[in-house]
DNA sequence: TACGAAGTGAGATGTTGTCTCAATTATACG
DNA sequence: CGTATAATTGAGACAACATCTCACTTCGTA
């Protein structure tokens, strides 16, 4: 799915940055884990392998890998925000709005558009995120019941 | 760029929801502001306009606005989500991942693909949501320098 | 008019995210 | 291998954000 471990660890290295444990099990975490988590959940399997480490520096980490392309945030429609890997054979979502539940799809439109990108803004492109709403079969007819 | 807010009010109704002051309200504040508005900024805004409104009421808004396709929710790769009127005539954000300065993009390279999902997920799609990482220009010598 | 369902405002409460600062540590260099 | 040093950390205070409860209002319908 995503690079390997081994690869972002020396990205964050090539990059300037320390790899610290903090960094290292907030990575670790998010490739074990579900495919998207929630910030309290990662601090709380954070802190499963590494009781030490403070929720401070879980946040200061995430904050880091988005900025560093390594890790992708997203609102999946909702207030509150989760974080994943970006993931290395692009895979996008489907989300149904009324019950939460996500399809991934492995398909990806944008490659062209991207490389479209860098050439006219100049913009260095890390990644990209896309997410596709609507109404999954089971909630198209009785809308509003959200088991989420 | 987005529908016409007679065009949402009309649907509330169609959906079975009553078109309250509130709900009447951010979907004003929504179509006049930035292209995007952070939650607080929307609260703010509604009290200016409607002082009586409670917060609550705002969050629930924007819950159904959500759900019914009319608003978007996105993180912009921040940890905060930030809101705004699922554009008619799609557009999608070029974010740096540094300063957070955002690009519109007019052209769209996900209607085919959409109109494949429902077929093969039984999907009713709403819309979606395309966001592009990377760096800007001014901020690829730079890194670490994000202002905001 | 009486009813019930849907919606609301206020504020308590819970959750999430940020900040400060002294103490710690990863890395480069000798 | 120590040592120097700047980056990074953990703890907990703090601030912002989001949700929940509940008595009250609104509105369509009988
Ligand atoms: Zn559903
Ligand atoms: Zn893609
Ligand atoms: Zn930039
Ligand atoms: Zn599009």
């Amino acid at each position: 799915m995503s690079a390997s471990l081994h690869a972002i660890f020396k990205r964050i290295r090539a990059e300037g940055y320390k790899l610290t444990r903090p960094r290292r099990v907030v990575i670790e975490v998010l490739a074990g884990g579900e495919t998207h988590m929630g910030a309290s959940e990662i601090v709380a399997a954070v802190r499963q392998k590494a009781p030490d480490v403070g929720r401070a520096s879980v946040y200061r980490a995430l904050e880091l890998l988005t900025r560093l392309g390594v890790v992708q945030v997203s609102a999946m429609g909702r207030a509150t925000t989760v974080y994943m890997l970006t993931p290395a054979c692009c895979h996008h979502h489907l989300v149904c709005v009324e019950c939460r539940r996500t399809v991934e799809l492995n398909e990806c439109a944008l490659r062209d558009l991207e490389k479209s990108l860098a050439s006219r803004f100049g913009f260095q492109v890390q990644g990209h995120l896309v997410e596709i709403y609507g109404r999954c079969e089971a909630c198209q007819d009785n809308p509003g019941s959200a088991p989420l």
